[in-house]
DNA sequence: ACCAGTGATGACAGTCGCTGTCATCAAGGA
DNA sequence: TCCTTGATGACAGCGACTGTCATCACTGGT
């Protein structure tokens, strides 16, 4: 006989995964934590535990992200300039996103339905922007430069993400970040 | 005898009020909506009638910025350039908050204080940055140029209103922009 | 003067997100 | 063997938000 666990394991990832199922198939507001429980085999009480609210099982996954770009700011040439380090560390994050397409779609799909999911990604772009630009200034770039330089990256991404999923043409998510930087350089160029 | 109307008029008004003092005062946890509504003379009822959620009371009055600068953007002249046309909106609501500069701190500060009204504040400001981008692409602006443009300015505008309710030498908010704008230029030039 | 419609409100029950608390029980040492 | 350490379930409870129905001043037409 094998000894059988008190518990299956990696509540945590059937919770995830039963998460972003239901909100496929029903939409956020008519999916109930209990049911998202209930298909994960654990009760409600449980889910609270591993994630802060009904958003964030979405959103667990942000940390990796933030620490590539961090990391790849770091790790950015002392000759570059403020803003082609943050464009290295962008587009370093390609592979990333290539690898997984299809749950980044059905994810992202799920978030632009609903507002207050909406919301949450937000928030999570801003801190992402907050703390590259506190990457920014351990290179010694000032104020106001590490703040303007990561919110601009980070509108690149967002924009260039965004252009990416919808791509009929399947270029590489580095390729149109790199596009939208571009694009980025000529409107402020021409004010 | 005057004759007593049934109710005092300006509930929406006074929930506001209420709702920011109480805010102010207990921080917007600790203050339930049964509270504001106490306060205002009214039902909880009644407060979700005049208010989508807890949150939106302090951002009812966005309505009024967002016509300000599509309305700015829209009547720059043709010749001015996207970001010029984006940069004189945000110059022209320096007047706007220089009016209400108390009021814009205290419920600055509220919002500061708390995630969930920081998420709401965000919501809003990249809803003002997709009108924006609506005002350019009506202006003849393509995309991704007109996106990248009210992005951008969007960021620009955050960071100058931050620095203008934090500034000790009280410059005008119409300069701070003038000088974040300036920044972004050189940040983005140096890519 | 009457009367039907309108609109803002109160009252109340109900759902759901989320929290605090205590008990349970397998696993891993000392 | 005993004690500690998680991870979990069970349950009560609060507060945000919604649906629904009743109330009643006000308004406009007759």
């Amino acid at each position: 006989m094998e000894p059988v666990a008190r518990w299956e394991p990696d509540s945590r990832g059937r919770l995830g995964r039963a998460a972003l199922e239901l909100f496929a198939e029903r939409g956020f507001d008519d999916t109930t934590v209990e049911e998202i429980a209930a298909h994960a085999g654990v009760s409600e009480r449980t889910f609270f535990r591993h994630f802060a609210d009904k958003r964030e099982v979405l959103f667990a996954g942000s940390g990796n992200l933030q620490t590539l770009l961090v990391d790849a700011v770091i790790a950015a040439p002392r000759t570059a300039s403020p803003m082609e380090a943050v464009a290295a560390a962008l587009e370093s994050t390609g592979p990333f996103f290539e690898e997984r397409r299809d749950f980044a779609r059905q994810r992202q799909a799920v978030i632009t339905a609903n507002a207050e999911l909406r919301e949450r990604e937000l928030i999570k772009m801003a801190t992402l922007a907050s703390t590259l630009a506190d990457a920014l200034r351990q290179r010694g770039v000032k104020e106001p430069a590490a703040s303007l330089t990561a919110e601009a990256g980070i509108a690149v991404f967002r924009v260039a993400f965004e252009r990416w999923i919808t791509d009929s043409q399947r270029r590489g998510l580095s390729r149109v970040i790199r596009e939208s930087l571009a694009a980025l350089r000529a409107v402020t160029a021409e004010a």
